[in-house]
DNA sequence: TTGTAGGCGTTATCAT
DNA sequence: ATGATAACGCCTACAA
């Protein structure tokens, strides 16, 4: 009968459900950025995580915190049952903005706190640590931090623990140069290519992201004639898969996207449990270093 | 008063709305190979363009044809207006489940022919031949096919219209070597590594996408120590950001995006419009030649 | 066990 | 013009 019916082209209609058991078993998706293969995998993963929960995702593409509010309302008007977003971005507005929908809101990487807010954070703080780690091992004496944009909080994270690390082990701060980017490639070359106008010479670099850090490689050999590992270490953070190729072969920190993702969820399900009360809990996820050549010593 | 109510946390509910107009304004979008940039950015794109034109993106994200099925009886429930697709595959099962939905179906670079289903395809096959003009006008003698999966419908094209362009301009079909690959980077390394155990060197190259591409290129130089575009020169597709890092610095189709989701757009429009009557269109936009460093002449 | 009525929140229509 | 009511489709609860 029912086999009968889908031969028909019956379907059944999900959406008198909803408005019965005001659930609607939609989550509103909302990211940026996927320029960056680290946010096209994160996705792609998060979908793939949420549809095997049996939940749809309502996808709402923004490019910056200016849509983000107009998008919020269309979203809300679909009775989504939460929200799952990756936006770094960290204003006030914004926190205001999510907490007032009283849906549960999950972010990956994010400074917000909030009523309603919970946040799955890679440990950029621990990873950032470990960076400086590494280069003080390999005898750098002009180590160079490479700053995604200042509002990232990720970022932020990854650059204090990279300073804290390198001051432990007893480099002098003066002896640190900052540049800063924007998490792009092109940002990444430029930012190098300030440094060789300045007449400084850099042996190793950690780079907020790894897409920044492929244009550095770019920019050393091009600008400066500096060969990556001969003259100089570099080590990102995201392990895109561009890091693995071979003309960049870039040590990387992965995030786990997968345990992220399932940390994410975890969070959903327990907020989405509590019903009306608003959670607000925090998963961190120790980062993975994935040494490749870029970081190998050569004598 | 509406002021009011919305700070009151109210919010206006479509979900009657949907019941009662049988349009939900919703459109399933059903995408996979996100790891591949080029489809990130589409995705990107047209989910703008959507949002833009009123409607929201219900996302299934989907690995194979397999997973398919299922997801579309999940996106049916939820009473979708649409789909619009960038799946790759083409078979005869999955033209009559979607021409079974009864609702348009917009599809990309695909080969699916059917009532319901509208597609908006690259012109692939004039890439092609364009390809084969210019490998012919740089002198190349032992010209590789670097094909992707043969499901690919717009794959073959490609691959078809370089045989030909090589073949009208007297270049023996014996000369013309074929590589098949599954559109990664990791596929055109490996496919590239084969031809050096073969112990062929070519010296143009026509890759059915740019991930093969810089595969290839890395492959060229680490295995065989043959440089672009000294040695070989190389052709992509897609356009993808990576191409145009300096460590590829890849020439390439551009697909044009903007213009292919401006196209889906429009065919979804039409299709909407025309509500009860499946249509089936066709709209072709040509690829543009960016032109890079792997393919300029060096002496 | 089978059948029927009510309710979800909005919009549109009809009656006042 | 303003206000009441039916309708959308499914599910649940209650009645027969």
């Amino acid at each position: 009968m029912l086999a009968a019916a889908a031969s028909l082209g019956y379907r059944p209609n999900r959406i008198p459900a909803i408005m019965l058991s005001g659930r609607s078993y939609m989550v509103g998706v909302v990211i940026g950025g996927l320029e960056n293969p680290f946010y096209a995998t994160a996705l792609e993963r998060l979908a793939t995580a949420l549809r095997e929960s049996g939940l749809q995702v309502l996808l709402m593409y923004v490019d910056d915190a200016l849509t983000l509010d107009s998008a919020l309302d269309q979203l809300l008007s679909y009775r989504i049952d939460a929200i799952v977003t990756s936006l770094a971005i960290g204003s006030k507005t914004v926190v205001r903005a999510l907490s007032q929908l009283q849906i549960p809101v999950v972010c990956f990487n994010s400074s917000l706190v909030g009523p309603w807010i919970s946040t799955v954070n890679s440990n950029n703080h621990g990873a950032g640590v470990a960076a400086a780690r590494l280069v003080m091992e390999r005898g750098v004496t002009q180590p160079v931090w490479l700053a995604g944009p200042g509002k990232n909080a990720a970022s932020r994270a990854r650059g204090e623990g990279f300073c804290q690390g390198l001051r432990k082990a007893g480099m002098p701060m003066t002896g640190l140069t900052r540049l800063r980017g924007d998490d792009t490639y092109d940002s990444g070359y430029d930012a190098i290519t300030r440094l060789w106008k300045r007449g400084i010479r850099p042996n190793g670099i950690f780079s907020s992201n790894d897409m920044m850090a492929c244009g550095a490689i770019d920019a050393l050999r091009e600008r400066m004639g500096l060969i990556c590992p001969r003259d100089v270490i570099i080590l990102g953070y995201d392990n895109i898969p561009q890091a693995g190729w071979r003309s960049y072969d870039l040590t990387s920190f992965d995030q786990r996207t997968e345990r992220m993702v399932t940390g994410a969820m975890e969070l959903l399900d327990e907020a989405l449990v509590a019903k009306d009360s608003p959670l607000s809990r925090t998963h961190v996820v120790d980062a993975q270093l994935i040494e490749r050549g870029s970081t190998t010593l050569t004598d």
